[in-house]
Formats: structure tokens, sequence, C-alpha cells
DNA sequence: AGTAATTCTGTAATAAAATTACATAAATTA
DNA sequence: TAATTTATGTAATTTTATTACAGAATTACT
């Protein structure tokens, strides 16, 4: 059993129960929160059964007594309730609306990188490597991402661009040639430039790696889809978190590139970090 | 104190612990998995010290007692966030260094949630109300999230612009009126340019509203500095969590512009969206 | 340096909580 | 209805956590 859904498990078997069973699931998810901090004692009697039964509804569900059931139950609870509900509000105040907006963010990454298909990530830095040329492409929001994106990648010492005009991404996909990686950030998966300048990239040979959300237009044209889904709500008038967990990812690729190219590239990297100083003001 | 974080407060207020404190800390922080399912009598053996200690040691951290400090740090736990040494090593593979990149992203988001100054939220939002011009500045890295801004704030029916040219900015600068608003974001806060045309922007009347690390000459010479400190070492090679954490916050000022407008501002808002659907491909 | 005050920390006693063994009650089956 | 199985509670036991207190260590102050 998955202690992640423990309080569904505990939902969907409610009916196969016995009665004291049945007694204490209903205490329980009547107010699980509080549950994860009564004693055996407690909820026994909330439940109006005794603590042995309790005991034994905690080991129906897998678990080896009630005190793992509850560490198990609050775990469930972490995941599932806590971001619930941080949308904003039109009448929030800024001590309301700034943790919302932090909080969505977190939980976004923090849900990706339990989802993300490492694999897949191992892929797309084995494309990064062997390719002849790298293109960012992307619109709007994304097209800041893309340009970030270049602005990590051209450190790589590959020729690297992003790109954000519509007419160069035709020129250039109508040119592709295999070698060339086609990196196309979208988070609706649904912009028509893009997907054509996929479309066009995949039929020259080159291949295509699409940023976006899960089941896309762009994630079924594409070689390798890195899929991110996100909290509903949260991009109805801005995308937010969507392009913070796309930057995110590009890190991990830039990461895993960096990794793969071993010690000796530290080097290289290091000539550029130090070609900066001479912008900057002393510290102090 | 907030059990969000419970592992990292405990990381962070290391030193101030005492001898026995620090025993239990060590213990708990060298496999926090293991700490939630213990008693407190294997927790003190495995630390070297008695079990009073342990439990002086949950109270101190805001706890009720053992089984509660238990219960919240489980809680932490869940979204996996390793607050500890979460750099990505040399021989890292993808299933380490992939969870390390988000985890670090994660912590730094976390981190200034709790630290941003939320009253200073509350005046820069006001300047970018009040505001009769809106330049965004940013150079590299920060260009990027300058220009992930102006896609976020010329929905705003405001004259915004982003500038990653150096000509441009001190040209802009140089004519500087009272009533321009100069957000620069600097992650070093020691970029000449950026720094320079702070200077002269200010001494023609107009407002500086600094996106930075904390006591940046930057960070100085801003009206308006919003500090932002990220974890040593993310940030070697390439900017990592810093524009991340710079991004959110624009989120949170974007958020709080739209909310003082108003309710009938959704409907401007909504007319730049309605824009886009031509762009798109329908779904499916 | 030496003493007083304070702060730690462990031992032992106590209290609380959870589990087990067992007996009785309820339900099911033949 | 009697036999069997299953479910449930009581009471004892065990485990776990907390508290009270005293001795040790540290610090502050002559």
């Amino acid at each position: 059993m998955n202690y992640q859904n423990l309080l569904s498990s505990i939902n969907v078997t409610f009916e196969t129960l016995n009665k004291s069973e049945k007694k204490v699931a209903s205490a329980i998810l009547a107010d699980p929160e509080a549950a994860t901090g009564s004693s055996i004692a407690n909820l026994a009697k909330k439940a109006g059964v005794s603590e042995p039964s309790v005991n034994r509804f905690c080991k129906r569900f897998g678990t080896a007594g009630f005190p793992d059931f509850k560490l198990k139950l609050s775990q469930c609870l972490v995941s599932g309730v806590k971001f619930v509900n941080s949308n904003v509000q039109l009448n929030d105040n800024v001590s309301k609306y700034t943790p919302k907006i932090f909080d969505n963010a977190i939980h976004d990454l923090v849900a990706i990188k339990n989802q993300i298909d490492l694999s897949l990530v191992e892929k797309v830095v084995d494309q990064l490597l062997s390719a002849r040329r790298i293109f960012f492409f992307g619109l709007g929001t994304s097209g800041a991402v893309a340009r970030d994106a270049e602005n990590k990648f051209f450190r790589f010492d590959l020729p690297v661009s992003f790109h954000v005009d519509v007419l160069t991404m035709r020129m250039l996909s109508a040119a592709a040639k295999p070698g060339d990686l086609f990196f196309m950030i979208s988070h609706t998966g649904r912009t028509k430039a893009i997907i054509d300048a996929a479309d066009d990239a995949q039929a020259n040979g080159a291949k295509v790696v699409g940023l976006t959300t899960p089941g896309s237009m762009l994630a079924k044209k594409s070689n390798f889809a890195l899929e991110v889904s996100v909290s509903e709500n949260t991009e109805e008038y801005m995308a937010m978190t969507s392009r913070i967990v796309h930057l995110v990812i590009l890190d991990v690729l830039a990461t895993g590139f960096i990794l793969r190219k071993g010690p000796d590239f530290l080097n290289h990297m290091e000539k550029i970090n130090r070609s900066l100083k001479p912008t900057r003001y002393k510290n102090n």
C-alpha cells in the first residue's frame, strides 16, 4: 500500500470495513489533521470503540501500529492538503498573497522533482552533447525562458541561439539538418509557430525536444518531450510557475551536460566567469 | 516556528546549540528519515545523550514533545527537500544531481518566503502603481529576468520596457525624470553599467528599485532594495537559484499590482489573454 | 583564582501511550 | 440450533515519553 494516499485508501475501502473499523474510519476522515495529533485512547473515545480496535484498524491499512499510522497519515496530508486553496483571492493583502505565490512555485517544483523522468533527462543530455547546433525557440513568457537557456548553454562551446521571431523560426526550421537540435519551449504546447517549426525541423531530420504540458500537441510532436504539469489556476492571467519549473529543468540539463563533459570542462567555464570581472565593481 | 523547514532550522541554529543538543541535532541530520521512526530511547542512544536531552531538544524547536517533533519532522521530509549538503558533485549521476538542483531552488524559495520584507513589497507595489514609466534593466542572466518582467508588466497599461544594452541604459538614465521608475536587477549588485545607471537615474529624480544581494552596492544605491540572499555554492558557474527567486518576487509584485488595481482591471487582463487565442491550435 | 549564580545534563520516578493476550459477544454457516 | 468463525472489548503488560530533582559543568563576578 502506498502511504501517499492513505486517506483515499480509507475512503475507497470504507464499505468493506466492519462496524468498529467504520467508526474509526469516520472519526479519522472527519478530521484527519486532528487524528495525527491525538493518542490512541483519544481517537478510540472519539470513534466510540476500544483502543485495540483502533490499533487493529491501523494494522489493516498496512502500518506497524498506531504511531506508524499517524506518521504515514501526516505525510499524506502534507503532500495533499497543504497546498490546496493557495490561490490568490481578490481581497488578499500582501501578507496573504506573498506566501501563496511562493508556495505555488515551491509546490510545483516539489511535484515535478518527484515526477520527472530521469532517463528522459539523461537522453536529452545525450542529445545536447551530440548536437551540432542548438536552437531554443519560445514566445511570450517562454521567450524569456529561451533567452535564459541560451545565456546558460552558450558557455558550452557549442553554436547555440534563441529565437523569439516567428519568421526566423520558420526559416531556421525549413533549413534544419540532421544533427541540429531544436529545443521548443511552450507551456500550452499549442502555439502555432512553435508546432509548425517542430514539424518542419523534424521533417528535415533534426531532433526536437519539447518543454511543455503533458499530452500537448508539442509533446506529441517532439522526439523528446519534457512534460511539466503545474497546478491549475495559477496560470490564469499570467504564466507563473510553469516557467519557473522550465528554468529549473534547464538548469538540470545544463548541469547534466557539464558533468558529462568532465572536470576539464570547468576550466572553460572558469574562463568565461573570469571574463566578467572587469564589468563589475570590486566588493566594497 | 514554521515546521516547513524544521530541518533547516536545525541546520541554521546548529552552532547556537549546546553540547548535548548538538549531538541530538547531528543524529537527526545524519538520518532524518530514521529519526521519524525511532523511539526517544533509540535516538538518545544513537546521539549518545539521555532521553530528557532529546525531549528538551524537541521543545527548544517549538514542538510539544518528542512525538510531536517526529510528526513535524516527517511532514517536512515528505516534500523530500534535503536542505543539507545538496551541492552537485562531479561524480553525481542523473538521479543524484536532478533532485539536488530542484532542492536548491526549493530551499531558497522557502528561505526567502520567510525572510521577505512584506512592507517593502507593499512600498514597491506603491511605486509601480504611481510610476509614469517603468524600465527594467538587467544584464546576462538578469537580462532574461528583465525580459520576463517586461512580458508581465506590459499588461498593466503602463509604458514598460526592458533593456539589456548598456548604451541604452546610459541614455535612459541620463534622461530620467521624476515619476520614472528604474527597476534594476543584478544578482551580484556590482555590475558597473547597472550601478552607474542607478546613480544617474536617482540624480535625475527618478526612483530606483534594486533586486539584488543584501548589502550590495546596488542595494545601497537603491531607493527600495529587494534583497535576496541565496545559498552559497549554487551560483558558482552559472546563476541558478537567484534568478528563480527574482522571478517569483516579480510575480509577487505583479500580483500586488493587480490586486491593488481591483476587479475591474481583470477585464483588461482578459482582453490581453483573448488576443492570444488565434496564435494557438485548438485543444486536440 | 575562587566563589556564586546560572546553565546543562543525567538518573530515577512517574505518567502516558500502545500493544498483547485473552475472554466474551456477535455473526455466519451448516 | 449448534458449531464455527469473526469481531470486539477488558485488563494486563510492555513500551514510550515526561517530569522532578540533583549533581555536574559552565559562566559571571568579585
